[in-house]
DNA sequence: TCTATACCCGACCATTATACTCGGGATTAT
DNA sequence: ATAATCCCGAGTATAATGGTCGGGTATAGA
């Protein structure tokens, strides 16, 4: 029942993101440096983020990936399920929609509805949570500033 | 956010314990049977059943294990945390009580109310199913019968 | 046009967790 | 005595996780 370091890593560095949001693209390296996550590791996530449809990015120097929604749009439920997949507390819960996929056994079967229950609260729980609460109240943030360059954290 | 196999084992094999109540001990041999379990794991996940004080067991012929309360006493919640340790979605939420054990990173505590928050639906809804429902009602139920001798699955 | 900065991406690697297996030992009904 | 049963520490094969590496490609600015 844990969540994977990808996705507490691809929330904090969508926070970031939204907290810079109006300063055009945030780069990789910065996030790297503030967030101490590994830059290449990063990297593959940003990868599932774009891909997903999270966010854009903007090649060369002083390019970055940037919110394709607004911070209230997006759940963590969203990334979540962009950074795993879709979340399923067993095996025999993934993949197929609610109808098929029903176990060969009959006797598991008794237990799957508590799977689903537990699956549909997760989902809830998750998509109840949205990137502008993360983040706070504007009176909360500390003013953007242009951050230094070079570095990126490595554990 | 995934169960492992040991928690549906566990789960699936307490349903066999429940439904075998009043006969007396049921062994792992026939668990293993009947459930399809490799009986050697099965004895893994018993003995931490056992140590977590949710069953009991008799040794020598004759001997196996039986629930110590009844089937709406145990929920699915306590075979979990008996199988799995407490149930935390993150590390930084593992061990040490609530006010204590504060990240050492700020950032990651603007997350960190989205973790808790999903750790207590999560056991809410673990918590709130027994094994009386899973067995079903009575009439569901097939008679017992005392079941043929030798064998234990392996995969 | 060159160069540095950034994203893009497949492949690799080390560590850990999982799902078992193995080889015994202790207990007890028959 | 025998055999069935639980008890238990240690080993093992596989997969997932959390990275790293070595190259791309696009592009802003000198």
């Amino acid at each position: 029942m844990k969540l994977t370091a990808r996705v507490e890593y691809g929330v904090r560095a969508l926070c970031a993101l939204a907290l810079h949001s109006r300063s055009g693209p945030l780069s990789l390296r910065e996030i790297s440096r503030s967030e101490q996550i590994s830059f290449q590791f990063l990297e593959q996530i940003f990868l599932d983020l774009r891909r997903r449809g999270l966010v854009g990015s903007v090649r060369g120097p002083r390019g970055g990936y940037y919110l394709l929604l607004q911070p209230e749009e997006v759940s963590v439920g969203d990334i979540v399920r962009a950074l795993e997949g879709p979340i399923a507390p067993v095996d025999c819960l993934a993949g197929g929609r609610e109808g098929e996929a029903r176990c060969h056994r009959s006797e598991a079967c008794r237990t799957r509805h508590v799977w689903e229950k537990l699956r549909d609260r997760i989902n809830e729980v998750l998509d109840s949570v949205f990137l502008d609460e993360l983040i706070g109240p504007k009176s909360d943030r500390p003013a953007e500033k242009a951050g230094s360059q070079q570095g990126g954290y490595s554990p």
